[in-house]
DNA sequence: CCCCAGTCCTGCGGGC
DNA sequence: TGCCCGCAGGACTGGG
């Protein structure tokens, strides 16, 4: 469930990081079945132990932790993965520890309940190749309205399955595409080729307004309860859904029951 | 190009 | 009370 926004905030809690040394990197005893992690972890280690860490950068949903050898550490949550400074919701599902020197924090973790998340170490070259242009497009924040509507508009998908194209537009998931539909009073089933020029500036500008809302507000967590945020913090943005997870709630618009 | 079904996985809640 | 099953939906794969 983290997009954007969830990954943003873990983004910006783990930026002291930034000028850390990586110290070892291991996989968490509790975990039941081991997550994907690539390469094998006596390779990760050997080219990441030692490392400094140059930046924290998102790329689409992906948290990506720069070194100094140019490798990247890319974090992918998929559904229930958490990127943490602090101590994790539960030990059960912690799944690797990246532990640092150097700065505040000694020890990096990723948890994930569902273990459907991975943890990959790219060089330039396939950084390039899984996560560049061709596979991800431009990032939601960053779009421009003709960008959007150049890259949608030619299509007959309807307008929400769309948004939810990564090649297309990077960082919108099922949650944010509700609410974005939502707020630009565009009908999730409509058909990209059936919008207007005044549909795709209202999306863009519905696209901001309830990112930079959400990041403000770090995130949304479910009544699931799973996001946090790099200190294991709930996030705000919930309580300002119009429309994801509030099935049987009076309608935040009208005031109304269903 | 686009679409769909299946895959991974855990926890939760509805139905009986 | 307990068990089964469907669902949650992100990324990916294979087939139409």
């Amino acid at each position: 469930m983290p997009e954007l926004p969830e990954v943003e905030t873990m983004r910006r809690g783990i930026l002291p990081i930034v000028g850390s040394r990586v110290r070892d990197v291991r996989r968490a005893r509790c975990a039941k079945r081991p997550i994907v992690v690539v390469p094998r972890l006596d390779v990760f280690r050997r080219r990441a132990v030692g490392h400094s860490i140059r930046s924290v950068d998102r790329s689409g949903k992906r948290l990506v932790v720069r070194l100094d050898t140019l490798d990247a550490i890319v974090f992918e949550p998929r559904m229930t993965g958490l990127v943490l400074l602090a101590a994790p919701p539960t030990s059960e599902h912690l799944r690797l520890r990246i532990a640092l020197s150097g700065g505040e924090s000694d020890e990096l973790l990723f948890w994930d309940r569902r273990g459907l998340g991975s943890v990959r170490l790219v060089s330039p070259g396939e950084f390039e190749k899984r996560y560049g242009a061709e596979k991800l497009g431009p990032d939601a924040l960053s779009l421009s309205t003709g960008e959007l509507r150049s890259r949608l508009a030619p299509s007959r998908r309807e307008i929400k399955v769309a948004l939810l194209d990564q090649r297309a537009l990077a960082g919108v998931g099922n949650l944010y595409a509700s609410e974005i539909l939502h707020r630009a009073g565009i009908h999730p089933a409509l058909r990209c080729d059936r919008l207007r020029i005044a549909d795709w500036e209202r999306m863009l500008a519905a696209m901001r307004e309830v990112l930079e809302a959400a990041i403000r507000h770090e995130g949304s967590t479910l009544s699931d309860g799973t996001y946090r945020n790099a200190l294991n913090e709930a996030g705000g943005y919930q309580n300002y859904h119009r429309v994801y997870d509030r099935a049987g709630q009076l309608c935040a618009s009208c005031g109304k029951g269903s």
